[in-house]
DNA sequence: TAAATTAATGACCAATCAGTCATTAATTCA
DNA sequence: TGAATTAATGACTGATTGGTCATTAATTTA
């Protein structure tokens, strides 16, 4: 016997945030090409016809999934930083706190993932990406790089590189989890990676010995 | 006036490296799914039938690019370690080298971001990728860290954990270069990169100071 | 309760593209 | 040189999918 449509719902409010989590889900899965709008609309529990209610294109959901998460919790670590008055290696390690809680556990963790893979062809999305999120993460660390520096605390390195060096590890740890993890039987525990790296990082960048 | 076609050449030898080297550029730079395959064609210079004279389908031609290129610098990397005789740092620092010159500065330099772009989409290739290339290259490293430990020139650390923040780094460099790199005004660079990252690990891993 | 408004639908269209195959022509062989 | 072989071509097809729009029905208003 035929399947009785659920009734419809009318929820404008919701429809689009609900729309951009489906589509984050799918676009980290299978990547911007290859997300069809039909699965995305599904996923949302609406049809397709209302996705195009809500946003122009494919290209414009996109947009709207990528400057959706990440920008708060940016200002966030911009505040902490304002407040620190401990060490420079503790406010490091509140930042990787920070970040960890408010990206790494939520729905955003895909999110680096999606924009790696997808930069060169939305090159006016990454650039958007590169100026309000990299770019003022990157002032961040290298804020209290340079803090620790001038205090003594750290030795004097090229702090721009730097920067770079320290926070591949943390982009990683997320682009692992959302490509190759399914390949590895015994997954690492994330909480022990960044005690790892905070670990190597504090003696990797302290000036004297004790 | 019309364009007389060039005359048709017959090499049956050259094509299937032609063919690949085209894919592995326009895979990395648009992902698989958005890359045609008369782009790649036109790319190698041929047809599109030619293309299917060589490869079966899309998805065989993505395999045969990554299996091409890496395997044989992993058993060169394995002959380094076997053979080495100095310190763990510097096998670490040799290793690290000849990952550079023979992946980072060639044209596989673009494979890491493809395969974490694509891993989700082709389960049995990231597979084959993940045995062959990836769990032996974090057995090598593994195994340096170790021979460090026992020796008493790096700390005892959680080697399993070890590996993935010693690694990171050195994918996220290449990652980068093929993804967001186009946003920065000011490339950094690698070898630098490469300088300031084997400086901090040397310090970071050590264990006893000066 | 009836009319008006508008959120939601899904059938449909047009463009794209992976994959096919009959034909062409370069090369080899007799 | 002429016949046989096969590498190479590119027009074609069928399936897929981004995007449209006339229709439906939930909700609000009078």
């Amino acid at each position: 016997m035929p399947v009785a449509n659920p009734p419809r719902k009318r929820r404008k409010e919701a429809r689009p945030s609900e729309l951009t989590a489906a589509a984050l889900g799918l676009f980290v899965e299978k990547g911007f090409a290859a997300t069809r709008l039909e699965e995305v609309a599904s996923r949302a529990g609406v049809s397709k016809g209302t996705l195009y209610l809500y946003f122009d294109s494919k290209e414009a959901l996109f947009r709207a999934v990528i400057q959706e998460g990440i920008l708060p919790v940016v200002a966030e670590g911009e505040a902490i930083a304002a407040l620190h008055a401990g060490s420079a290696a503790d406010l490091l390690e509140q930042l990787l706190q920070n970040w960890w809680t408010r990206i790494g556990e939520t729905d955003y963790a895909g999110i680096p993932k999606l924009m790696v893979a997808e930069a060169r062809n939305f090159p006016e999305v990454a650039q958007f990406y590169y100026e309000n999120v990299i770019r003022r993460s990157r002032a961040l660390i290298g804020a209290a790089l340079e803090r620790g520096m001038a205090s003594g605390e750290f030795r004097r390195m090229d702090v721009e590189t730097c920067i770079e060096v320290v926070i591949a590890p943390i982009l990683m740890l997320l682009i692992w989890r959302f490509s190759m993890a399914a390949c590895q039987s015994n997954q690492a525990d994330p909480r022990q990676y960044l005690a790892v790296y905070m670990d190597l990082l504090r003696q990797g960048l302290q000036a004297s010995q004790v």
